[in-house]
DNA sequence: TGTTGATTTGCAAGCGCTTTACAAGTCTGG
DNA sequence: CCAGACTTGTAAAGCGCTTGCAAATCAACA
């Protein structure tokens, strides 16, 4: 039989004696004078090798540089020390704070990150899913397209997974989201506390859950605490044009709000400026607060009352949550983790 | 000689008959009726097998949801279909562009993309970047860590890598960059063209190489342009802060300065508030320009003029040219390649 | 129908690694 | 001094996949 030896380079060195391809642990062991498996022993602490040899071993391989194969040892040890994260696209503070959350926590956990986002449809979404099977150990997904068919359809079986703002009914995996109705609660009361009744709301985008469960918070606490005044409920898509669009019609109406609550900040910027060109003065004749707490919110004229969300928090505690599924594949799913929002009181709000 | 079956679990199926556990090509084989040779000729499109067969592989590997394993395929292929990108602590709307534009195109490019950022110290990045080896088909390095040894110590020889905004001197890799000489060049022209002759500088952290760059552009046409005007510079650190204080120092010179170019936008907005506090107006007291354009530019009131660098564009472009790498081992590096800045004038800075 | 040439298919090696089974050596106690 | 109990090292299997080569199949021509 003819050796198979394709593709594989003549092995050249650097001046330090370092090689200019990828030593193997076969390099390691000849040049140690010992066998293949005595350095996996040596070099994974499993014991079982004289302190002396270990020595020689870890000499050898520092000097040549050597790193395990990863795909070989994932091959056999079944462990990528990968996860996966499944993003939407997004833009901004939000993904970046979320990334890094999620990638200081890997780093503590000995993992890897392998990222996608931008995802425009469902079906993008489920290719990536599917191209992330056998690269990773666990999966954080984060998508306006995974309901309960999508995952289930599209997760392989038996992969730990941790949804992030991301909530399934019917199928129970372990999910974690900010608390809307937390923030909105302590939002309303705000806003009620300093003697508004007439609050407008303007959404976000439809079918968006956390836009969902700020609404019902808004329209729950307007119940409770003003009987007589029924919502006002304006449409929106996240963006400060549609915050802009809506302050407009606000300004219309009669009587006109007192208070505003966008659904977040970039809105509440917009109506704004609408606020603005109509000669409006903040918070005097009317109050606004927004929902985020963007870096922009503080710079503002005046500054935006808002509620914060630690992101990057939220990335934390998905990526631990996931590790922890990693090592205990039994550990029971949490599905109603919450992560804290905290009310930002600044000027567009506050009479003072 | 007896079975080594250590960690093969027990078969389970679902309802639709996809089994538990991961199928590997031979089940699809087994199911087939063929042999692992043609599963894999016929799912990698090698030609070779009759469209029948082709067609009952493909009918099978979709029943069963068969994914080829990705370890074991880049064992064999050395592809792993995955770059790395070693990315500084980056907050914000660069890092979250940056990441968008390299994710949007390594996704067109098939790839999938590993990340790590957040790294305090050179041996930190230094252990990311041994730890991304054998994981990653190409390097994408951002890194205020990065200078040529770090690169030569820590770089797999042979792994194409491309440098963002990093530039080393000696070492030969190649390099994309943000064009700061041609946006300083814009905006001072803008400033002077506007008939400003004393214009302060505010920096940006020390050692910060896009700084250097703004700043010797800055002098350069200061020195061209007013020629009796000596350079006015102010240190800073790219926070708002830095700003304010920069602002604070700047009122009190006699003569006054007549316009302002700070290194970057955050700090522009700092050193606005130092002069709304002060009672200036601008741009009639004094006209002001950052660099970035970040969202919040168009905000701040009033809106401030900057340079605006496609970030995504940088690392859309990185990663394009991280993939002909890739393709192309001998491919000649160019390492002074520049993404375009452009001017975006706003009320700070015109008189209109 | 026999033979040739062109396809199609199967066999088996081996990518680099970990781990089990086993052999060889080292040390105790009777 | 040797049987039995450890210790340390070696050999080899096999993770799931691709691919060179050989065998088998087929079509076609003489």
């Amino acid at each position: 039989m003819k050796t198979f030896t394709f593709r594989r380079k003549s092995p050249g060195r650097h001046s330090d004696g370092a090689p200019y391809v990828a030593v193997t642990i076969k390099d390691v062991a000849r040049e140690a004078k010992v066998s293949v498996a005595s350095v996996s022993r040596a070099l994974n602490g499993h014991g079982g090798v004289t302190a002396d040899t270990l020595e020689r071993i870890r000499e050898v391989a520092a000097r040549l540089r050597y790193v395990p194969h990863g795909a070989a040892r994932s091959l056999i040890t079944r462990r990528t020390h990968t996860v996966g994260a499944l993003l939407p696209d997004l833009y901004g503070e939000f993904f970046s704070e979320l990334i890094r959350g999620i990638d200081l926590a890997a780093r503590a956990q000995g993992l890897h990150l392998l990222v996608s986002s931008s995802h425009d449809d469902a079906d993008e979404a489920a290719a990536a899913l599917r191209a992330m099977q056998g690269r990773v150990d666990g999966l954080l997904v984060m998508s306006p397209h995974a309901d309960a068919a999508f995952l289930r359809h599209n997760l392989p079986p038996g992969l730990p997974t941790v949804l992030m703002n991301t909530v399934v009914d019917g199928d129970h995996y372990p999910a974690l989201s900010v608390d809307n109705h937390g923030g909105a609660r302590l939002l309303m009361t705000h806003l009620l506390d300093a003697g508004h009744q007439r609050i407008a709301f303007i959404q976000g985008p439809p079918k968006n859950r956390d836009v969902a469960e700020r609404e019902a918070t808004y329209r729950q606490m307007l119940a409770e605490r003003a009987p007589g005044q029924s919502p006002i409920v304006l449409p929106g898509d996240f963006n400060e044009e549609s915050g802009y669009r809506a302050g407009q019609q606000l300004l219309a109406m009669q009587p006109r709000p007192e208070a505003v609550f966008a659904a977040n900040d970039m809105m509440a910027i917009g109506c704004m400026a609408a606020f603005r060109d109509a000669g409006l003065r903040m918070p005097e004749d009317i109050a606004i607060a927004g929902f985020d707490d963007v870096p922009m919110a503080r710079y503002v004229t005046p500054a935006l009352t808002t509620v914060r969300v630690r992101i990057a928090d939220l990335g934390r505690d998905a990526l631990n949550e996931l590790a922890a599924h990693i090592v205990d594949t039994e550990r029971p799913a949490q599905t109603g983790r919450r992560v804290d929002a905290e009310l930002v009181v600044r000027e567009s709000s506050s009479k003072v």
